[in-house]
DNA sequence: CCTTGAAATGAACGCTTGTTCAGATATGCC
DNA sequence: GGCATATCTGAACAAGCGTTCATTTCAAGG
């Protein structure tokens, strides 16, 4: 049980002196495995064993199953930010919005795991961790709330209320994720396609 | 009704055969502690601790936290189809689909933790438990796109596919359970109605 | 009064949990 | 070779888990 006759390299001129191969490994099965069963329901043991060591070793690379969780959650939302931040828009309104749509749903049908996990195991984070992942989230969200706030201010779109209208969005988008299964009857061009005439029309532009 | 699955080992009602009180508390308060901390993360003991009862009581009531939980979403979801069945509907596609968006917010907004239990503990049926729920997930959603189907037959809506349209406007109407809060900001009222146009704008009616 | 039987207790079962840590193992550098 | 250091094991810990069951409590019926 060796896993790792491929070399560590040359590592740690930083702090973190840990392996650059285990650490991703580890981060990668939890993910599978909470979007799968749930953070309560996967032992530290499992984890392990689907990466190939035994438990003790995760403890080189986080100090506690609570953190290990809240660092997938925060990585996954800063990432979302990120990219949305990085993502062309076009100009105005409309346009951005579409740009909106468009980019949430491709970004979460790249990452259902992700996803999963960052919305179902909200009640398991400590409290202080729940007020850092809310502020992430709560960041992304006023991202679209301004875009609808443009276009009502614009008399392009017609939200009677945008705080209302932002979170029926991107129920709606990120709903996506439940059912779309890679190879399935509809193509991600035609799905992405379909959801922002629904979200157009929702706001009524 | 949502029955237990076993009553033990008890068969008539001559004396009341178990208590008529611990049963529905025992429900009430796992319904409250799943929706809170998720099934995996709440103990047969929290349970009894908040009917006021020692762990053991509860095997009188259920023969195991499995089916507990089992009869707990198939009793809602139970309840959702005869509550549908029973709404007054009004004639065409138009007037069902509202009546479809106007039930659907209103009756999850009085029961945000079996909602969310539903929705969220899926992963924690045993297979064939999960079948079953699925099953009647499954009818509900076909009430939906049925009618979203004659509308788009009948030409008063625009729904270039009806299984897509279905399971977003389900998750965006079931999004609402996720903010809504009682004496906030908005009426239930005013939150119905905001809604019922957006649906009516996304199939284009 | 006694009998009945359901309702609940409280201790016990075998097992799993997250976490710790001394010791083994492997690798890179001198 | 030998030293240093990063990585991992394997056993151990106390605590908690779902579940069982002999025993107690207690109201009601004859």
């Amino acid at each position: 049980m060796n896993a790792c006759s491929d070399m560590p390299g040359n590592m740690a001129r930083k702090t973190g002196s840990h392996s650059e191969i285990t650490g991703p490994r580890i981060r990668a099965a939890a993910l599978h495995l909470f979007a799968r069963h749930g953070y309560a329901a996967v032992s530290m043991r499992q984890i392990a064993a689907e990466v190939g060591v035994q438990a003790g070793a995760l403890y080189l690379y986080t100090p506690d199953k609570q953190t290990l969780l809240f660092d997938l959650m925060r990585g996954h939302l800063e990432d979302l930010l990120q990219a949305w931040a990085a993502e062309p828009k076009g100009e105005g309104p409309l346009a951005r919005l579409e740009a909106f749509a468009r980019f949430h749903i491709r970004f979460h049908l790249d990452r259902p795991d992700a996803v999963f996990i960052a919305y179902m195991e909200l009640r398991n984070l400590e409290p202080e961790n729940f007020a850092s992942i809310e502020a992430l989230r709560k960041a992304y969200e006023d991202e679209l709330e301004t875009i609808l706030r443009d276009g009502a201010a614009s008399g392009l779109m017609r939200v009677p209320d945008t705080k209302l209208a932002t979170l029926a969005l991107i129920a709606m988008l990120t709903g996506v994720g439940t059912w779309y299964r890679e190879g399935g009857r509809l193509s991600r061009d035609r799905v992405e396609r379909i959801y922002w005439n629904m979200v157009r029309r929702a706001v009524g532009a």
